[in-house]
DNA sequence: TCAATTGGGAAACGATCGTTTCCTAATATG
DNA sequence: CATATTAGGAAACGATCGTTTCCCAATTGA
């Protein structure tokens, strides 16, 4: 008799366990990859940031676009969730699009402003040269944009947004708005400007 | 009797005299640059771009980064010199800033969508280790917001702009969603939903 | 208890990185 | 013409890159 510690879906296979935990480590890779990008973090900075060697490292990921990929991955599932545990709490439309909104401008400002976004990284450094890369943040980018469009739509039935603006076209635009702040936020992660953004944002929907 | 190539204002001095135009030679290390990113161009990367040798770079530049630099500031010279051409058109404020915003978005849509903004990749990946890129790209946001807020006053003194309206907080806005659209072209350079965005944007003049 | 299998970790790999050196070529100055 | 100065260009530099190898440890299944 013993405990089976695996909580996933498969028994664990033959072989001495693994030693760490796959998404604790990714977490750790996500905020280095952030903040350096893909070219400026070595294999070094991967394996001090994740407390590994690089022996360890490759007999978990194929090599470091595997572990890059896997930590998007990763970054977009925990951000997704917590955006969809903020949406949860929206009473209406435009409630919903003022909590999106608010939700990125919480993470442009300040520390984690500067820190970055993993998505916008991937999009400026990775899309030219790596299909797979870019096919994943745009896949990100539109389902964001669609829950945009989701929320003013939802807003056009309840009555908390005007029936005359195009619900397409502003989700774009909320898109834009909210990738654009994660770019002045590396260099002016100011919190009233970037709220203040936020603000005349809302107008749109009026 | 000789003839004077130099058209600059110091005279020519001692020595050999270069062989290439530096500034040509920064058209090309931009798109290179623009294109890989900083930490993704080699010095192999920008030999071949711009036709030199590694010894002639380095008599040219310090270093690595002092092309990305040089790059860099006449980057902004180039397209500061552009879009005050297009604005230079404006008949009033309103139209100066759909002007502003359809200059950026002709940039941000197909080729050159996808091959980049090289502020923006600036902004991404060197402002948190490189204290003066980030210094150069705030200025230059800086002056675009400037740009943005004073072309709104102009609207409003002219009557193409709504009174009530706050000039900074819009400025602001459009200098995200500018930012934006060049993250969003490098991975769906959509030429109509580029310009959907632009539309919508202006409707905050109303 | 004994293969088979997988992870941990140190060391080493070839390749490429950014940079320098060294020699020759071309100009200004005296 | 002689000298000083700077550019062109090939080759080489040490450092670091991403990756692999090798050996030992820990586990499963027979």
């Amino acid at each position: 008799m013993s405990l089976d510690i695996d909580l996933g879906t498969t028994a664990r296979s033959a072989g001495r366990p693994r030693e760490f935990d796959i998404d604790t480590a990714l977490d750790k890779a996500i905020s280095v990859f952030t903040e350096r990008g893909y070219h400026g973090t070595s294999i070094s900075d991967l394996r001090d940031a994740m407390g590994l060697t690089a022996g360890s490292l490759y007999k978990a990921f194929k090599d470091k676009r595997a572990i890059f990929l896997a930590a998007f991955d990763r970054y977009k599932q925990v951000r997704n969730a917590l955006l969809d545990e903020e949406l949860a709490k929206a009473s209406n439309g435009r409630d919903g699009v003022y909590r999106m909104l608010c939700f990125y401008a919480e993470n442009a400002h300040g520390q984690s402003g500067r820190h970055g976004c993993m998505a916008v990284g991937v999009a400026v450094e990775m899309a030219v040269f790596d299909d797979e890369a870019a096919a994943k943040v745009e896949r990100s980018m539109d389902r964001f944009e669609d829950t945009f469009e989701a929320l003013i739509r939802r807003g056009q039935e309840d009555g908390s947004v005007s029936r005359s603006i195009e619900p397409k076209a502003t989700a774009r635009l909320y898109l834009s708005v909210v990738q654009g702040l994660r770019v002045l936020g590396k260099t002016s992660p100011n919190r009233e400007e970037t709220f203040s953004v936020v603000d005349v944002a809302m107008k749109l929907l009026d």
